[in-house]
RNA sequence: GGGUGAUUAGCUCAGUGGUAGAGCGCUUCGUUCACAUCGAAGAUGUCGGAGGUUCAAAUCCUUCAUCACCCACCA
């Protein structure tokens, strides 16, 4: 049979993928010897909304890499793949198909939302499987989990454990004081109305305004303002019966219980401890605020003055603690003045009375609505423009955006602009909105989040931080790269309660039940938490848990805890996690305090962070800067292996990966490359023997098999340390640089014209050549190595169960190792000998180059079939130093002599030459240099100075020659 | 403001103390005999700047410059 040119991996990736399967190659424990060690990945699971991106297949190529090569290795390896039930987004998918149909969430039921949610979960949710599979990933698909199976309301195929043990988990945690719930302040997602975590929100800068305005001191007081600038020197000196704020969000004035001033800032001495009102609402009703020190105002910002709103403001909220103020919630969860139809008066006076040093609660002041009828159930952004028009109308504001020139409108005079104040106008101010969860998912609400005074449930992340720090500074847990080590560190040392509850549907539903009083029962079941209450009316907390709080239980969950199986024993601790650095707080770290906190375990050993993958301008790949590569369509065009080499040889540790088409077309031709390779053995009937190692006599095949030998080394080291890209870049550099531009040329005269004995061991020994080739390059390159493995041979097992060779160094012959570098070097040199010549058509002309040693015409003549087929020369007499004058060229009949000068440029030549003996001289200057150094000698380690000598030795000899050639070139001028 | 990393060939990047590398691109040449998704030859670098440690520095230290990312953000 004759293979084609080319892999046809769009033919072949289909049906090899279904043959692994049908076998049950990738099933846990598949290919194991009888005690192996166990080698386990928990898949990172991508949402079930997800499809498969670059970062996907980045991670999912380099997760494969490991558990193929373990496999072969016989260890008992599982894949454990799964999918997350990734609650907002997978809430929004449904929600958007509904408004589609013109319909919302609140039309139906939480329980009739929760069956489209799951019918649309089984009927797209195995997307990303499919794609993972074209990619090539092994996983133990029997296996696949999801993060809410079992669930109440999943259809029976989706049973499982998932949400026992999540249940479990929290009410373990609850009863062991891990989880508590409290109003606490929280970032609140007005478009989803939920609370979101400190994480899932994204700092970004756009431009706003400050304003400034006058709050006017309690009874018409009056003191002395001045400024002065940084020598000390009065600019600003005048009476004044208020005191300045700058405030980016005029709305939450209503809600102010205080202003703050530093306790160093002399301009606002005179005025702590005494009351100022807030220039808004109805006049006869405003309130009076204290003034107060707190080392957060910075006395060089804005007026020095600042306004605390505790409730709406993190900073706010921290010096509001600190000093015991009332923190008044203005806001409902849309985000909109609070519109519950209470008096504003009476709140206003009770929150006076608050403020003048009455006793509160929390809860209290929670329940005073300070917000005026005109304001209530207004869009916080329209409540902001009335309340500044009020301001301004009452000649309170100091600057006004007016004169905001992305209006349009001709430059307004602020109605009461300040001497030596901040000019007014544009001012860069932090706003927060919501980020996406997890990558690629890019639709984000996009909404600017507000901070809120919530109800909401926490993991008092303090207690279980302990064992996940120690685990990593003891090296119990490896992080590489280190840098992220340092990260995760940062993070964890600084670590903030972890809001866990979400105002959702689609999630883990917490178990805690309320009775009228408002007293918690939590228990793994309703029943239970009636038991508890006895004859109470119980009502269950509506609010579902962070996604990431089921996620972080991914290890021990998948392998079915609670319940204690044999998967557990097998391969919990699992061996790696490959995760992308985005999440490491986000999973990382949830899963080691989890898995501590739990079951008193790592999850992992060892986590690899990689990078990310960016487009080839080093741009973040994203929908709307339209600069995505779609794996799948890499995959259509190139090939599965080709995209996942060019992944894995670009994987250099913890630097981002710009990803760019020429590449993987490159590494596509290397499977082409390898292709023909074993193409060519196949039609040289060079192909698989079963059989030990072959132990040949020819130096070539000799070297061959060291080379292969030197290979499996160098790719399990580079394994072993995670080091992908030098694998893939090892296997690339032998296989064509090595195999098939020297040993498959070398074989050629061999197995042509070679006599019997020795055409057969090529044959063998190239058939084995081939078989290591394939082996070794499986787990980057799975297709096209089985393919090959079952065109080239009758096997036992297929390729994906193939051993894994551990031959080593004793297979390297050093004679010819240096014989074949030796031949390698002159056929070199001979053809860039040729290529400086210009050798008249027709005739054969002896190739210039330096002299041979005696030792060189001994190896010359134990390799001459293959040195002159790759040299083109017919002898030695083909190779000689520049003759004087002519060299001597052979015809037909006889022989004549062609002046050098006719086929080299002579002045060409000796400036080649020269330019070669300058830089040989600067070496032979830093070598001697060294070497004279008596330090060097004395200080360095032995090889090294062995190493130097062996060199100046051989420059010095090259030199001589170099000098010989020159000599007769000048001789030629 | 705090942290981390980067700066090496035209481009994209490897290279953590011992003679500066790869891929792509470029120039020239070459298709009967595995592969044109190929082969051969070639050009291209004060390894960001400046100091220091060392027998020896792209590599370690200090400092400066520029860029990127992460965290926290001044109301």
């Amino acid at each position: 049979m004759t293979m084609d040119k080319t892999f046809n991996a769009a033919e072949a990736e289909a049906r090899i993928y279904e043959a692994w399967e049908e076998a049950g190659a990738f099933e846990a424990g598949a290919n194991a010897t009888p005690g192996a060690e166990s080698f386990s990945i928990m898949i990172p699971p991508p949402n079930v909304t997800g499809s498969l991106h670059m970062g996907h297949a980045f991670n999912n190529t380099l997760q494969d890499i490991l558990v193929r090569w373990h496999r072969m290795r016989g260890h008992d390896t599982l894949w454990q793949p799964g999918q997350d039930h990734a609650g907002i987004a997978t809430q929004m998918v449904v929600e958007r198909q509904l408004a589609e149909e013109g319909k919302r969430r609140t039309d139906f039921t939480r329980e009739e939302f929760l069956k489209k949610v799951w019918a649309w979960k089984t009927r797209s949710g195995g997307t990303i499987i499919n794609q993972l599979k074209r990619l090539g990933a092994s996983c133990d698909w029997s296996r696949n989990a999801f993060t809410m199976s079992g669930a109440p309301g999943a259809p029976a195929h989706e049973d499982g454990n998932f949400h026992d043990a999540v249940i479990r988990v929290f009410v373990e945690m609850y009863d062991k004081g891990l989880i508590y719930r409290g109003k606490r302040l929280v970032n609140w997602d007005p478009h989803f109305e939920t609370a979101i975590s400190d994480l899932e929100v994204e700092n970004v800068e756009v431009p706003g305004y400050m304003w400034h305005f006058k709050y006017p001191l309690a009874g018409g007081e009056t003191y002395t303002y001045v400024e002065r600038d940084a020598e000390g020197t009065v600019v600003l000196e005048e009476e004044r019966d208020f005191i300045s704020i700058a405030t980016t969000r005029p709305e939450t004035m209503l809600g102010d219980g205080a202003v703050a001033v530093s306790p160093e800032d002399e301009r606002y001495a005179p005025l702590v401890g005494k009351l100022c009102e807030i220039p808004v609402g109805p006049k006869e009703h405003r309130r009076l605020i204290p003034i107060i020190t707190d080392e957060y105002p910075d006395p060089g910002f804005g007026s020095g003055a600042v306004k605390i709103t505790g409730a709406h403001d993190f900073n706010d909220y921290e010096v509001a603690k600190r000093s015991g103020i009332p923190m008044y919630r203005l806001m409902d969860t849309r985000a909109c003045m609070r519109n519950d139809g209470a008096p504003y008066a009476e709140a206003a006076a009770r929150a006076q009375a608050i403020a003048e040093g009455a006793d509160f609660t929390i809860e209290e002041v929670d329940s005073l609505n300070l917000v005026p009828d005109h304001l209530r159930g207004l869009d916080r952004l329209e409540a902001r423009e009335k309340v500044v028009a009020e301001v301004t109308a009452d000649g309170l504001a100091m600057m006004t955006r007016a004169d905001d020139p992305r209006l349009g409108k001709a430059a307004q005079q602020p109605s009461a602009p300040e001497e030596g104040g901040e000019a007014p106008g544009l001012d860069l101010v932090p706003l927060v909105e919501a980020k996406p969860l997890m990558q690629p998912f890019g639709d984000r609400s996009k909404v600017v989040i507000e901070p809120m005074l919530t109800d909401q449930w926490f993991v008092d992340t303090s207690q279980i931080v302990g064992p996940a720090l120690e685990a990593v500074r003891s090296g119990e847990v490896t992080i590489l790269p280190e840098q992220d080590a340092k990260v995760y560190f940062h993070w964890l040392e600084n670590i903030e309660p972890w809001c866990i509850s979400r105002q959702l549907w689609w999630g883990h539903q917490i178990p805690v039940w309320y009775d009228d009083e408002g007293n918690q029962f939590c228990a793994t079941t309703e029943a239970d938490a009636q038991a508890q209450a006895g004859n109470k009316t119980l009502t269950r907390d509506p609010d579902v848990l962070d996604t990431w709080f089921s996620s972080g239980l991914w290890p021990i969950g998948t392998l079915g805890w609670p319940e204690d199986t044999e998967e557990l024993r097998r391969y919990f601790p699992t061996s790696v996690l490959i995760t992308g650095f985005d999440i490491i707080f986000f999973w990382v770290a949830r899963m080691m305090m989890m898995q501590y906190a739990i079951v008193g375990q790592k999850p992992f050993s060892h986590v690899y962070v990689h990078a990310l993958v960016r487009d080839e301008k080093g741009k973040k790949m994203s929908k709307s800067l339209g600069n995505v590569l779609d794996p799948l369509d890499l995959i259509d065009e190139y090939g599965a292996d080709a995209v996942r080499f060019t992944l894995t040889a670009m994987a250099a540790m913890g630097r981002d990966l710009k990803l760019s088409k020429d590449r993987i077309a490159g590494y596509r031709n290397f499977t082409t490359k390898l292709w023909n390779a074993a193409r060519f053995a196949e039609m040289n009937e060079a192909t698989h023997r079963p059989g030990a190692i072959p132990a040949p006599q020819a130096t070539v095949n000799k070297w061959i098999i060291g080379e292969t030998a030197k290979t499996r080394v160098a790719v399990d080291t580079a394994l072993e340390n995670f080091r992908f890209n030098d694998a893939a870049n090892t296997l690339y550099s032998f296989v064509w640089g090595t195999v098939c531009d020297w040993y498959v040329e070398f074989s050629k005269p061999l197995l042509m014209d070679g006599d019997a004995a020795t055409k057969i061991e090529t044959q063998a020994t190239m058939a084995w050549v081939i078989d290591q080739c394939l082996i070794l390059l499986h787990p980057i390159m799975p297709f096209v190595t089985e393919e090959l493995w079952g065109t080239l041979g009758d096997r036992q097992k297929m390729l994906v169960h193939a051993d894994w060779p551990g031959y080593g160094e004793d297979l390297i012959d050093a004679d010819a190792d240096r014989e074949m570098n030796w031949v390698i070097a002159l056929i070199d040199q001979i053809r860039s000998a040729r290529a400086q010549m210009h050798v008249p058509a027709g005739l054969h002309v002896p190739l210039l180059v330096t002299d041979l040693s005696a030792a060189g015409r001994a190896a010359y003549a134990r390799n001459e079939a293959m040195i002159q087929r790759l040299a083109r020369i017919r002898g030695l007499s083909d190779v000689r130093l520049f003759p004087k004058g002519c060299v001597t060229v052979a015809v037909e009949g006889g022989s004549f002599g062609l002046p050098l000068a006719d086929i080299i440029d002579v002045d060409a030549e000796k400036a080649r030459l020269e330019k070669t003996l300058a830089k040989l001289e600067k070496e032979l200057r830093g070598l001697r240099g060294r070497l004279d150094n008596p330090r060097f000698v004395e200080s360095a380690p032995a090889d090294v100075v062995a190493e130097t000598r062996e060199n100046l030795a051989l420059r010095e000899e090259e030199e001589t020659k170099l000098r010989a050639a020159l000599q007769r070139l000048a001789g030629l001028a």
